[in-house]
DNA sequence: GCCCTCTGGTTAATCGTTAAATCAGGGGGC
DNA sequence: GCCCCCTGATTTAACGATTAACCAGAGGGC
């Protein structure tokens, strides 16, 4: 409602001299800047963004471009997103690119066209991101050489695995939603290279995966590990059908630290991203690239860290070997 | 990058003439359209949403406020939301209340302030959003006097009810997070009412009540029904771990048909709410309402569905009651 | 032949903010 | 007393799109 010329006509002074006053750009004199802020505040004083962004070229937008709104992961990027957004007085605009690689290049060009100044970026699997017009930070992981920032995945797998190695596991069935993630991918590489060799490990994936991984706990397997929370919540309820309980007959742990991973019955042993850092880095790092210049820490990934529940335990089969 | 003014040097009119050829107003002939439409093609020509919004007044832009984004249905609201809004070629800007009213208050501010069009508000538990000088549409619940559209969630509360009863149920406890919250109030407003004077119910609520609600348990009650799957999940927890199987002892239900309700064990007996119907109504009901009319359907439920999985059966200890 | 209308445009103002360029006037250096 | 610089402003132009108002010329009615 009120602009700055209606200030200025208030206090009898231009609008630049009102401009100056508020940003405390040019020179102004103190009672002047008085003046000015007394009525700015009195008139309810707004700037217009849309004004702003016209001028400047900057709208002060961030869009964030999700792979698929639905991914349980999403609330909590969002949610520290924009907070961390809001505290650089960002906006965030959202798209969800469904699942499909045309409709995350369309996404990106919505938000473009919407003058956003940086974008946010979380690939589908397997899947690149367009080059775009502003700066660009993508959060996947660290095998993606697009990755700006990211949980070290490998890094978790590695956590997972000596878990479960140092409470004396020596068969383990590995199991993985779908190769073509890269994050996925990353997770299995971490576990797999850190089990010792008198480790048996087999990676599994995908849906037929799932009942390949049960069968192996008839030949001596005695944990199972997957990629993902929600992927052991279905290896759990088949192995209750198939009446073999966890962690009793086999260790069972997940990825991510989902809401439900706590609570459900056992409480899952599972990986969690710091999400927060994670997030709070990526407007760092857009934040930086916007200003023209280079971050520190882009392209570093953050750690995870593991949370021991109750679905592992001490393999029953096998002497413990104790951390070193 | 191309702005009309290029257009209009490069096709040798007006910038007026090239702003009604594109967006089909004012007096232009055929070829004249076809010329400018061939050049804006090939330059590239996006309209500066700035500008427009400048000079309009509309920046095409919603304003999107959740109570907390990690609330599980957001994602799917959000998605929802976001392809309903593209289709109407709006943006949403996301905004978080985080859990406190003075948070809300704050968010709707920051969206006003980026110059929305409108707002969409799923208010704090118990708590009315601040009136603002854009539409606003609430999605909340019946009970709310403000509310635009939601679930039916009295409706929802009945179905379960009824489908208890019609399994044969005569003893059931009903189990409620927080009081405050008027959705949840609404879910067991329709259980208990429908539940028929033959039952005996019981309304527990927080924490103490999930141990209050297994307690029953001993003295007869056969179902507890939740307001959420998340709580219904911890109920199953705490029944596990007091030797109490599910359905075999005790039915249970939960709301909202979360991620791991399906593969849960045993699959959870849940009401899921139609989101999409639910947001996109919002969006259409906003968009209404930023035009300046009144939406036909503003202020209506969608209804809730029933969703039977394993884990509510037949009451042992009664004879199954026959829907009529 | 005069007036009116219609077509296909053009001009110019405006939205609110920013920023470069300019300017008035006082004070100090020498 | 002249020149320069500094302070505290003001003017002016511009960002890109929209839109009301205006205008030239063709054609038709009578």
């Amino acid at each position: 409602m009120a602009s700055l010329k209606k200030i200025a006509a208030e206090v009898g002074v231009s609008t630049a001299t009102v401009s100056n006053a508020l940003s405390g750009k040019g020179r102004v004199s103190q009672e002047v800047v008085d003046l000015i802020r007394a009525r700015a505040e009195e008139l309810g004083y707004r700037p217009s963004n849309a004004a702003r962004a016209l001028k400047t070229g900057q709208s002060g937008i961030l869009g964030l471009v999700m792979p698929d709104l639905t991914n349980p992961l999403f609330p909590r990027i969002a949610q520290t997103l924009s907070i961390a957004a809001d505290k650089n007085q960002l906006g965030i605009l959202i798209a969800d690119s469904r699942g499909s690689p045309d409709e995350q290049s369309e996404a990106q060009r919505r938000l473009l066209d919407r003058g956003v100044d940086g974008l946010i970026v979380v690939p589908q699997r397997g899947t690149t991101p367009d080059a775009s017009s502003v700066p660009m930070a993508v959060i996947n992981t660290d095998a993606d050489p697009l990755n700006s920032v990211s949980a070290d995945h490998v890094g978790g797998g590695a956590l997972v695995a000596r878990h479960i190695c140092d409470i004396g596991h020596r068969k383990v069935a590995i199991l993985g939603g779908d190769p073509v993630s890269e994050v996925q991918r990353d997770r299995i590489k971490g576990m797999t290279e850190t089990l010792p060799p008198d480790v048996q490990a087999q990676v599994f994936w995908g849906d037929d995966g799932v009942s390949h991984a049960i069968e192996q706990v008839q030949s001596g397997t005695t944990a199972i590990l997957t990629t993902s929370d929600l992927l052991a919540l279905r290896v759990r309820s088949e192995l209750m059908t198939a009446q073999l309980s966890v962690p009793g007959h086999v260790s069972l742990t997940g990825f991510d630290d989902m809401s439900f991973a706590p609570i459900m019955h056992p409480a899952l042993t599972t990986v969690a991203q710091n999400v927060e850092e994670i997030a709070t880095r990526a407007i760092d790092i857009i934040s930086t690239k916007i200003r023209g210049e280079t971050h520190p820490l882009e392209g570093r990934t953050v750690p995870m860290r593991l949370v021991i529940r109750q679905s592992t335990t001490i393999a029953k089969t096998a002497t413990r070997r104790l951390p070193k």
